[in-house]
Order: structure tokens, then C-alpha cells, then sequence
DNA sequence: TTTCTAACATAGCCCTGGCTATTCTTCCAT
DNA sequence: ATGGAAGAATAGCCAGGGCTATGTTAGAAA
């Protein structure tokens, strides 16, 4: 066999080297492991400002999970100091989570809105958005937030 | 109590309707099963191209995981028939799989160009990408691919 | 005040995706 | 030809996030 047997010789090619690779993956599951917690205390927040309480019941309708899934979670929740929990009354958030919730408001509503701005239907954008959100960086929100604001600029 | 007790009263005020939302949350529930297989027949794709073969090690280093969760999830993506193994040996995409890798790779590679298209620096872009690829759908690929070919034609 | 129902709690199951520790195989160097 | 090391397989553990089935409780309606 010649020393060039293989397809991109010494030159590593295409990819990128392997522990840079491997930060974006550790980041991609580190992010995983919060969606979570996020869409939680952002659900929860607007059911109180919407309905003045959260329920269970709620949360686990338009999360489309079954009940004790919700129950269960909620238990995480608490233990993680995001919620008060008291037994068969609504559920309240902490300072921690008002703010965690607050945040991922925010973040939440740019990314949709971004996502509208460049042409994407609100239905569309709805969905992407959940997903999408938890993976946005800092500087990419920052980048969103600029795109959304000079695009209204200019209508 | 008055009958205007709740915030929003009876408009129902800034929340979606049940149903709706969550269809969105099912749907990024779905994306988060999908996700891992995809970066695994991208990855073992990339590996092979670059370097005639994708072994486990080189996979569990590339994502940052131990060998034997490599391994593991290869088997589910044999039984899935994504991939062939021979014991020992290396690892081969069947014809599906090889479709998935290349459809993983092209939406993935125009998500990390749309971000670079909109001033995000690439090491940013990377990370992010990795995340965001499985919660984008077709409408909102295209739009991206629309921006990054606009962007390159005004340059 | 009592009853009944909707909401909550709890138990116990499953699968996924991580890990460590250990035991094969293969294959290269000697 | 053989020994050792690197790579792969296997066993067994854990936490997270789903589920169903079933028991408890609070609070409204009667
Ligand atoms: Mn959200
Ligand atoms: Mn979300
Ligand atoms: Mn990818
Ligand atoms: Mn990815």
C-alpha cells in the first residue's frame, strides 16, 4: 500500500479536530439536560400570569405529557429550588425561577420572532422556536435580537 | 370574588391554546429522539470519508463519551438498520443509513453557514449548529438557505 | 354537613443514554 | 511465532423522562 491510501492523506480534510468536536456535542448535551427545566418554569410563569395559578392538570395538557410525568418533574423542580410546592394547591416559583423563567421568556420570544422575520410562518416558527431556543447561544441571540430590530426598522 | 378575578379575564390573553402548544412541545420531544442518531451517521459518514473508516474510539472521542455508550448505540443503530457491524471491525452505513448521514449533513452544514451569514463567528456557529440542526423543519431550512445564497450573492 | 368528583400523590414499570470495571480479540512488534 | 497493547465487547450500575394503575385529598354541590 502506497502512503496515500487514505482519502485525504495528512492534510485531516473535512473535519474538524477531534476536541473541538467534542466540546460542541458536550455543550449540545449539556444544553439537553436544562430544556427541560426551561420550558417548565417558562410554562408555569405564564400560567400565573395568565390564569393567577398553575395547576398540574395545565401543565401537563399543554405539554401533552400524563399527570404524574408532571408530578414527578415538579419534585425535581423543587429540590432544585425553582418551585414551592404545597400539597394539592398550585405550584409558586422561587426568585430563582422567576428569574430562569424570565430569561427563557425572553429568549423564547426572540427566537420566534426572528424566526418570523426572516420569512418563516408563525406556525412554523411556533414549533422551531421550542426547540431552537435551547440551543441559542449568547452571541447568536445577541445576533437575532439586531436582525429583528432592523428588520421592523425597515417595514 | 367578582367574575374578573383571573389577569386576563375571559380573552385568554397571551397564551396559545392548549392544543396547539402542545403540538410543538411533542414535536421537539420527537427531534430529541431523532437527534443522536443523526450525529452518529454524520459522524461515522464524516470518519470514513476522512479517514477510510469509523472505529468506536474515534467515535466516543469526537463526542466525548466513554467507548462502551459508543458501542451500545451502535448496536441500536444496527438493529435499527442504520449500520452494519463486524465484530471487531470497523463500521459500515447501509443504504439508509448513508441517506440520513447525507441529509443530517447537507441541513446541518447550511445551519452553520446561516449562522455565520448573519455575523456570528464560527467557533459560535459551530457549537450552536450541533444543537439547533434537529429542531429545524423543512420551511424553516429553506428560508436559511435562501439567506445564506442572498448573502453570498451581494457580496 | 355530607358526598362526589376532579386533582394530586404514589408505586412500579419501561427505555434511553450515560458511566466503570472487566474480559475478550486482533494485530503489530519483537 | 508470540506477547502485549489497543480496541471492542460485556456486565452492571445510575439518573432522567416517559407511561399506567391506583390510592388520597380538597373543595364544590347538593
Ligand atoms: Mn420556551
Ligand atoms: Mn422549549
Ligand atoms: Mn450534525
Ligand atoms: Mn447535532
Amino acid at each position: 500500500m502506497s502512503p496515500d491510501d487514505k482519502p485525504h492523506s495528512d492534510s485531516e480534510s473535512l473535519l474538524v479536530d477531534p476536541s473541538t468536536h467534542m466540546e460542541s456535542f458536550r455543550r449540545t448535551r449539556h444544553n439537553r439536560r436544562t430544556e427541560l427545566v426551561e420550558d417548565y418554569v417558562e410554562l408555569i410563569a405564564d400560567l400565573i400570569e395568565d390564569g393567577g395559578e398553575a395547576r398540574q392538570v395545565d401543565i401537563a395538557l399543554r405539554l401533552g405529557v400524563a399527570q404524574p410525568t408532571v408530578a414527578k418533574m415538579l419534585k425535581r423542580l423543587a429540590a432544585d429550588g425553582y418551585i414551592q410546592q404545597r400539597r394539592y394547591r398550585g405550584i409558586f416559583l422561587t426568585d430563582i425561577g422567576k428569574q430562569l423563567a424570565e430569561q427563557s421568556r425572553e429568549r423564547h420570544h426572540i427566537v420566534e420572532s426572528f424566526l418570523c422575520a426572516i420569512g418563516i410562518s408563525i406556525e412554523t416558527a411556533r414549533i422551531d422556536a421550542e426547540g431552537i431556543e435551547h440551543h441559542v447561544s449568547p452571541e447568536t441571540l445577541e445576533a437575532f435580537k439586531r436582525f429583528v430590530t432592523q428588520t421592523i426598522a425597515f417595514s
